[in-house]
DNA sequence: GATGTGTAGCTTGTTTGC
DNA sequence: GCAAACAAGCTACACATC
């Protein structure tokens, strides 16, 4: 070949390439040209023996694009291009192979030794430092991944190599392209290796890959694209599907709106039955309304039209008999189909005829048709109350005394679907239209016979009663009648065991009860070390302190004799079940209620004395209800109450804990401190010692739930308490126990922006229990050895963000334009610059500083404390050495304040006279009233209200104001010393014993986050007598 | 400022007691987003009262932290701005002929291994990015009684006392 | 890590085509 | 009559910058 010739050659072929891709860079327009073009100009290439340069030349130019950016549309195009031509060549080859053309000129070697050249030449930059470069060279690999025809082994080493280093790549947008390369793979190796589908190691290692990805991998949209691309067999399916709790709303979309989708009708066949119940529980319950809505529209439209429209099919695919949360599907699907629902007919003829799907469907739709008032179908569908009542007997008659039914049905319906049907006809009976006297009365038959049936399951009994309430006449009737059910069942239960004692002969056999019993009294002592005392102590209590007991001696209750004639205790709990059910719904007071009154003699106050633990605890459970409807029986039982959660097993702890806060909620604080009441210390302590015990996960809860409410409801307003509130929230230990979490998360802010006060109490305690977890949190980096235990604790930063925006004034409702001037953030922020030199480390006060701009200045603000913090502000400026970007914060604050302050002056400008002569100490007494007249919250009010709760923490809160040390000895500064001085002597006498108080605040406090050190180091009141104090009431 | 005023009147008169229901529902749909809490919690606009409760905007239309008068004044650069921006981006064009020697050199250059890979921290995760079990606590959950759920306490009216023995009285 | 800007992936509403 | 197609507008997340 001449030299002159080959280069001319040479260069044509570059230029030709060249143009190609010059024109292909602006529009994806000719695309369809230019493949032709470069398809040519292979050819002619090949033809003349340069295939080696156009495959050189081609791979050159294609490195240009490489440094684009991800959304620089000219690198897209390209890409588009070079996919777009080996995709053309392959489906050649393809097309020509399937017609089994002959092959003249080798197209197979061109194409295979230009596509390994390719390969190789871009994968030269898949490590490099741009991150672009990588990204190009994986999205290149990516879109071409298809037809590459057959590699050779080396290349296909390299390239899963290469893949397998990049899907840990830096950069989120890299590791996106690695997964759709990966993903290519899986099919192949699957079909390749694989003749039977297992796990195997090798062979799966794409898809185990890609598995890992979905799960771990930081990025959304890396698990997006690995979801939306793993192979959907048996073995990925859960992974998949597991997305539907994505932390990411969209991840979560999709699995609705495309996996499930897209897997049509094999969703009810393909997918195990808890998983597919879960799924519809977590769509239909998502915070999110676009994951809700993509949920509905699965259910209501794509499922619903796979199915022909056959709703009947749909609900049997629901299972709506299993999860309860098909209620909400079928609400969903009425409102968005309303053609479905017009189609929905139930003639009569069908009403022996019951399955769970209709009959729940029964149900639905009437609930449906009475909410949205659509009188027309209600007339057209439902009977009228006595035929409702016949149907309901059928069933129940079906499952409770089938021998006693003439015409066996043709279908056997086994009991759970028998007790399912019942269930949904008395869901239906409770808003049924029961004007009609006789169907009332026929209807109040029905349910009173079957609530006196002792083989009656918990979930009827619940309904049962409810329909019965809403068939009395009133509440007297309604009491009456279901005392005299439950009587009945008990003298039954005497009567039969009088006949088998009168049968049998003596009462040698104790039986079962007794076995019963002493296991459960064992499973207490487990549960806790001093279990007897705790029962000797428990029974003594009850003994001197339930109402009507007078007779019972102590030893009777000891030797658990059960006294003559007494009900088994299996009678006792149907007794005591369907007693709370109705005790539920009964609001009328104890003392116009004498029947209650005598179901506490007969039942009641026995069960709460009963040993076995499951009538202990229903016993409980009845005598609060009781307490919530009679102030005295309340206050007289607030002590075995709280004995009850002192010293009771964990579920008679649970139980008893409710009781109380509901008691607090109804009755307020009328329940405790007073003459023969308990006193509420005492109580709090309760709260403290549960609400530490993290053994007790569940008992947590309901004490941080319950406290919430009272405060919320101003019932409990002790700044201590309310602090240990705040800190459980915060503290490491309680940070996996989810609940607690979420209800603090919840209720913390609903509790601060409801009113002034509240958001106050924040504002007062705020600053110490950032102080407190500041030095937790630094002790934990020190100490706590693993990264996971050390991240349990949440960041300085993080708290404080979140303070700030608890204490907004912002944020409160019913917002006044007295808002603009509330300083109740403020005095946080000052508490916060008071107590920010007793902060060591560099690390925690940078934390502080870059936030501190999330604070909320105004000019309507209170002029005096805006000074302050601008002082203190400045103090920290001039004293602290800090690095660069805590000053950059500091000083922003700065500004900010002098730009307020300055325009405060401005107005008042207006307003003083001789505003020259005045400094500003002076102007903020003038300027602190005028400003003020409006607003609750002043300083003064907040400081009078420190004074008033003057114990415990609040003590530990003035020490802490206290400078410490370092303060002391850089004493250049005296106005600060001097205001601080001031300060000082309002609250405590000698600065040296308070300093010592305040760091055994702080130590205390440490060990309150870690209560194995010290038991009650939780609770902040210095005085905590311990376990006994409660029985020295 | 009058107007905030006589506003302000009118929400005092109507507010009060009435639309414990629609603070309810503010702080349902408020707080619904920062329901983990803790390290998921995030800073965001309390503001949709105007849409949940009619007329009567419950929460002052919050002032924007300040510098809200600067805003409206010289904006006519922005819009400009951004369109040359784009127009910028548009205007790239790559020219395939020239051909730069040193170029690949640039692109495939050394290998630097330490910042191209993901720390090793960040490839496991145990919570799989998975959501933990809701529990949805809602403003109907914890105003029902524990174990009378039928009945509900008021939480939300305003009281003026903070002792407010007497002011929880509960609700059917 | 705080901040501001950009954008993917919808949702909504309207039009157009089969 | 329904679905596809399209623009406009929205929001959570990602990216960029310091």
């Amino acid at each position: 070949m001449q030299n002159s010739d080959g280069n001319d050659i040479n260069t044509r072929i570059f230029n030709s390439v060249a143009e190609v891709f010059q024109k292909a860079q602006s529009s994806y327009a000719g695309h369809r040209k230019h493949i032709a073009v470069l398809k040519k100009i292979q050819s002619k290439a090949v033809e003349q023996g340069y295939e080696d340069a156009f495959n050189f030349w081609f791979d050159k130019l294609v490195t240009k694009i490489l440094p684009l950016k991800k959304n620089e549309i000219i690198g897209d195009r390209i890409v588009k291009l070079v996919a777009a031509f080996i995709a053309s060549l392959d489906r050649e080859l393809i097309l020509a192979k399937k017609q089994d053309y002959q092959l003249t000129n080798d197209e197979e070697g061109i194409f295979s030794r230009f596509v390994d050249q390719f390969i190789r030449h871009i994968l030269r930059g898949v490590e490099s430092l741009d991150k672009n470069v990588r990204f190009r060279v994986l999205q290149l690999l990516a879109v071409i991944m298809d037809n590459i025809g057959e590699i050779d082994e080396s290349l296909f080493n390299l390239l899963i190599l290469s893949l397998n280093k990049r899907i840990h790549d830096r950069e989120p947008t890299v590791r996106i392209q690695a997964v759709f390369c990966l993903t290519k793979f899986q099919d192949e190796e699957q079909t390749e290796h694989l003749t039977e589908l297992s796990d195997d190691e090798d062979n799966y290692e794409a898809t185990r890959t890609l598995v890992a990805t979905i799960q771990n991998d930081p990025s959304a949209e890396v698990r997006r694209a690995a979801m939306l691309n793993l192979i959907n067999d048996n073995n990925t399916r859960p992974y998949i599907l597991e997305r539907a709790r994505d932390v990411n709303i969209i991840n979560r979309r999709l699995v609705y709106s495309r996996i499930l989708k897209s897997m049509g009708k094999s969703c009810f066949d393909d997918i195990e039955p808890h998983i597919f119940d879960q799924l519809i529980e977590w769509g239909l319950e998502d915070r999110e309304s676009s994951v809700k809505n993509a949920c509905k529209r699965l259910i209501s439209h794509d499922w619903l039209n796979i199915l022909d429209g056959d709703l009947i099919e749909l609900l049997e695919k629901l299972e709506v008999s299993r999860s309860p949360v098909c209620v909400k599907a079928i609400e969903a699907l009425f409102q968005s189909r309303p053609d479905v629902l017009s189609k929905i007919k139930f003639p009569e003829s069908i009403w022996k005829d019951f399955t769970v799907e209709i009959s729940f469907l029964f149900r639905a739709f009437y609930s449906y048709c009475l909410d949205n008032d659509i009188t027309e179908m209600l007339e057209e569908n439902f009977p009228e109350a006595s035929k409702l009542s016949e149907h309901l007997n059928h069933y129940i008659l079906l499952r409770f005394h089938r021998e006693d039914v003439p015409n066996d049905p043709p279908v056997d319906l086994d009991d759970r679907t028998l007790e399912f049907i019942i269930e949904q006809l008395l869901i239906t009976a409770e808003k049924y239209d029961f004007s009609d006297e006789v169907g009332r009365r026929s209807m109040l038959t029905v349910v009173r016979n079957m609530l006196a049936l002792t083989a009656l399951s918990e979930s009827l009994i619940e309904i049962g009663i409810r329909v019965m309430k809403s068939l009395s006449i009133n509440e007297r009737d309604f009491v009456t009648m279901a005392i005299e059910i439950i009587n009945d069942i008990r003298d039954d239960d005497i009567e039969k065991q009088e006949q088998e004692e009168r049968n049998k002969g003596k009462k040698n056999d104790v039986s079962d009860d007794g076995d019963d019993n002493d296991n459960s009294i064992n499973d207490d002592a487990a549960n806790d070390d001093d279990e007897d005392d705790n029962i000797a102590s428990f029974h003594s209590a009850v003994e001197n302190l339930v109402q009507g007991n007078g007779n019972v001696s102590e030893s009777d209750i000891m030797n658990n004799l059960p006294p003559e004639k007494e009900a088994s205790s299996e009678t006792i709990v149907l007794c005591l079940t369907r007693s709370s059910c109705m005790l539920e719904l009964v609001n009328t007071p104890l003392t116009e209620n004498i029947l209650i009154a005598s179901l506490m003699d007969t039942l009641i106050t026995p069960a709460v004395r009963n040993t076995a633990p499951n009538i202990r605890e229903l016993g409980v459970k009845n005598l609060g209800l009781c307490c919530l409807l009679d102030v005295k029986l309340a206050i007289d039982n607030m002590y075995i109450l709280g004995m009850c959660v002192s010293k009771g097993n964990s579920s008679l702890k649970y139980v008893a804990l409710q009781v109380i806060v509901d008691i607090f909620s109804v009755h307020g604080n009328t329940v405790v401190d007073g003459e023969g009441k308990v006193d509420s210390i005492s109580l709090h302590k309760i709260f403290y010692k549960v609400l530490k015990n993290n053994g007790l996960p569940e008992c947590q809860v309901i004490a941080a739930e319950g406290l919430c409410k009272l405060f919320l409801a101003d019932v409990f307003t002790d700044d201590d308490l309310f602090e240990t509130l705040v800190l459980s929230y915060f503290s490491p230990i309680n940070s996996s126990n989810e609940a607690l979490v979420q209800a603090f998360a919840f209720c913390i802010p609903v509790y601060c922006f409801s009113h002034p006060n509240h958001q106050q109490r924040m504002s007062r305690t705020a600053a110490d229990i950032l102080l407190r977890l500041c030095v937790l949190w630094d002790d934990m980096q020190s100490t706590v050895e693993t990264r996971v235990n050390r991240e349990a604790m949440l960041k300085p930063n993080i708290i404080f963000q979140q303070l700030i925006f608890w204490t907004d004034p912002r944020n409160l409702v019913n917002q006044t334009d007295s808002t603009k001037k509330d300083i109740v953030q403020l005095t946080f922020l000052i508490d916060v610059l008071k107590i920010f030199t007793q902060i060591e480390k560099k690390e925690i006060k940078k934390m502080i500083l870059t936030n501190i701009n999330a604070i909320f200045f105004s000019p309507d603000q209170d002029y005096s404390t805006l000074k302050k913090i601008l002082e203190y502000s400045d103090d920290i400026a001039e004293n602290d050495t800090l690095d660069s970007v805590s000053k950059n914060a500091l000083d922003k604050l700065r500004n900010n304040l002098n730009a307020v302050i300055e325009e405060i002056n401005e107005r008042s400008g207006v307003q003083a006279k001789d505003e020259n002569n005045t400094t500003n100490d002076q102007y903020s007494s003038i300027l602190g009233d005028s400003f003020n007249k409006f607003a609750n919250g002043t300083p003064d009010h907040s400081i009078d209200m420190t004074a008033e709760h003057g114990t415990g923490t609040t003590k530990a809160l003035e020490d802490i104001l206290v400078p410490d040390n370092a303060e002391e000895k850089n004493s250049n500064n005296s106005r600060k010393r001097t205001r601080s001085e001031t300060e000082h002597d309002t609250t405590s006498a000698n600065t040296e014993t308070s300093f010592i108080q305040n760091t055994s605040a702080v130590t205390k406090n440490v060990s309150f986050i870690l209560p194995e050190e010290e038991e009650d180091a939780m609770s902040i009141d210095e005085e905590d007598n311990g376990p006994d104090s409660f029985t020295d009431v | 400022q009058d107007e905030e005023g006589d506003q302000d009147d009118e929400k005092n008169n109507t507010v009060e007691g009435i639309f414990e229901k629609d603070l309810m529902t503010y702080f349902d749909e408020n707080l619904n987003r920062n329901w983990r809490g803790r390290e998921h919690w995030k800073v965001r606009n309390f503001k949709k009262m105007n849409q949940v409760s009619k007329g009567a905007d419950l929460l002052a239309k919050t002032p924007a932290p300040a510098g809200d008068a600067t805003n409206q004044n010289t904006e006519n650069d922005k819009p400009t701005d951004a369109k040359k921006k784009s127009k910028q981006k548009k205007a790239l064009e790559i020219d395939f002929f020239q051909k730069d020697d040193g170029f690949e050199d640039k692109i495939f250059g050394p290998k630097g291994r330490a910042k191209i890979d993901m720390p090793i921290k960040n490839r496991k995760n145990d919570s799989h990015y998975l959501l933990p079990d809701d529990f949805h606590f809602s403003t109907d959950k914890i105003t029902r009684l524990f174990i009378k759920p039928g009945q509900k306490m008021s939480l939300f009216q305003h009281k003026r006392h903070p002792s407010g023995d007497t002011s929880s009285r509960a609700l059917d």
